[in-house]
DNA sequence: TTCATCAAGTTGTCTTGACAACTTGACCGT
DNA sequence: ACGGTCAAGTTGTCAAGACAACTTGATGAA
């Protein structure tokens, strides 16, 4: 079993390449552990160093880990941020503790701005907590009108059918009045404040692809998050620049 | 010039501490080049593999870059996020196009409930935009009232003299109406909606050191971030949980 | 049955050596 | 003066080898 050693691609990235497709194809699966290095490296007929290149790459990318004098195992792939929605993904949505439920308010009509428009509404313990109003650019998103949004996430969707991952995302807050609309759609009082935040996904070569609204009663539930501050010394370091600010002060 | 063999401390670690605090005392200054591998080798007599893992760590922790063929060179740094201001620092707050201001309304004065209370209000263009209202635990703050708190950000303060760093740190949003007080201090009528942050940081040991309400007018501005998905495959792998969810729901 | 010891296995560190791929600057020709 | 070529220098990749430090499981003794 060997690697391809004319090819322009160094040997140790084929590795890393092939043992990530073992980890992702559940050869190895989670918490097992993948060959030593020794044995590796008599596999594939090259030495260990090179076989420690491979690794350290899986290692750095989060899908490996080793544990010195036991081997090499498998870690639980950390779940990417899902920028469009709430509590991280849908699924985590309905089974969390709160008895909390997203519904689809309307599927994607087509308005006269070119955008498709997807309105749902989350509810916990039957009481309405948010509308949610998403608008999808119609040309990146063709025959949105025919795909079912409720078969998995709209993140797993997008990327899935539409082939478009987000770069980053912007959340602006303010805060608005409820008028006759939302107070119907919430089930509240007229004039009862509101938080406001507006999202806009960023795609490659796409910056305003997707962009959502989202609106939501803050007297029974709160809506939060928590920063990480990474520190000048600290073991992973972040991309430039591609850290969470607290809050940025703009002017409308 | 050698490194200590007979340490326990590893060559590549010893070296790599050595490199940082030559960078940290500008002996080799942003964008400039640190002497070759082969030259550190020879300097430290040690192989030139064991120089690869000094400077390795220091690329991974963003201080070193290498350019193939021209040699390594020294990266600017990335401030780390001030989680105790809006824009970043205090410093980016009064320099930026903005023409903000950040005043302090009241120095730290010990409450009865054990903390110091320190108010402080921003303003663009001499318009008030905020409040904000910071709690210091004083027996983890002792002799914060002694302290100046316009020489430097209240983050450098907290780390500087007091030794701390926050973890993470907790934003809540929700909304609230203005009294009286809010009203004056801010020079908006009665009842105006307000956003309302409510941050925690979080220290090591010590979980509610330090929070702060955050209440902001957002008819005239917007209050954003950024959020930067870390994909499955992506060149850094971030440590595990510690990315910034859009937003949480939780009950009050 | 429990605990201590030891051997085998595994990762972590380090060495010397070599070639590949790239950059940069000097030199030469037009 | 400008452009091309080449040599020297530098990082990137890879190898074989060795020892250190740790883990784990098996075995033996109490």
């Amino acid at each position: 079993m060997r690697l391809n050693a004319s090819s322009p691609i160094p040997l140790y990235r084929q590795l890393a390449d092939r043992l990530r497709s073992e980890i992702d194809a559940g050869v190895y699966t989670i918490d097992s552990k993948i060959p030593s290095e020794n044995d590796l490296a008599d596999q594939f007929r090259i030495g260990r160093p090179t076989v420690r290149q491979a690794t350290d790459l899986l290692v750095r990318q989060g899908q490996l880990e080793r544990r010195r004098g036991s081997g090499t195992f498998v870690k639980k792939a950390e779940p990417a941020i899902d920028v469009l929605s709430l509590a991280g993904t849908s699924a985590a949505f309905s089974n969390s503790e709160l008895n909390a439920q997203l519904e689809l308010l309307s599927g994607a009509t087509l308005e006269s701005n070119g955008h498709y428009c997807v309105k749902r509404r989350a509810l916990v313990d039957d009481i309405p907590v948010l509308l949610e109003t998403l608008h999808f650019h119609a040309e990146l998103f063709p025959g949105l009108d025919q795909q079912s949004l409720t078969d998995r996430s709209l993140s797993a969707l997008v990327k899935e059918v539409y082939f478009l991952e987000p770069i980053s995302a912007d959340q602006t807050f303010s805060v608005l009045m409820a008028d006759a609309h939302y107070a119907n759609v919430l089930d509240l009082p007229e004039q009862t404040p509101l938080l406001h935040v507006h999202r806009r996904l960023h795609f490659h070569d796409n910056p305003d692809a997707l962009h959502a609204d989202i609106v939501c009663r803050t007297d029974r539930f709160e809506f939060s998050q928590t920063l990480y501050p990474t520190h000048a010394n600290s073991h992973a370091s972040s991309k430039a620049g591609q850290q969470t600010q607290p809050l940025q002060l703009k002017p409308l």
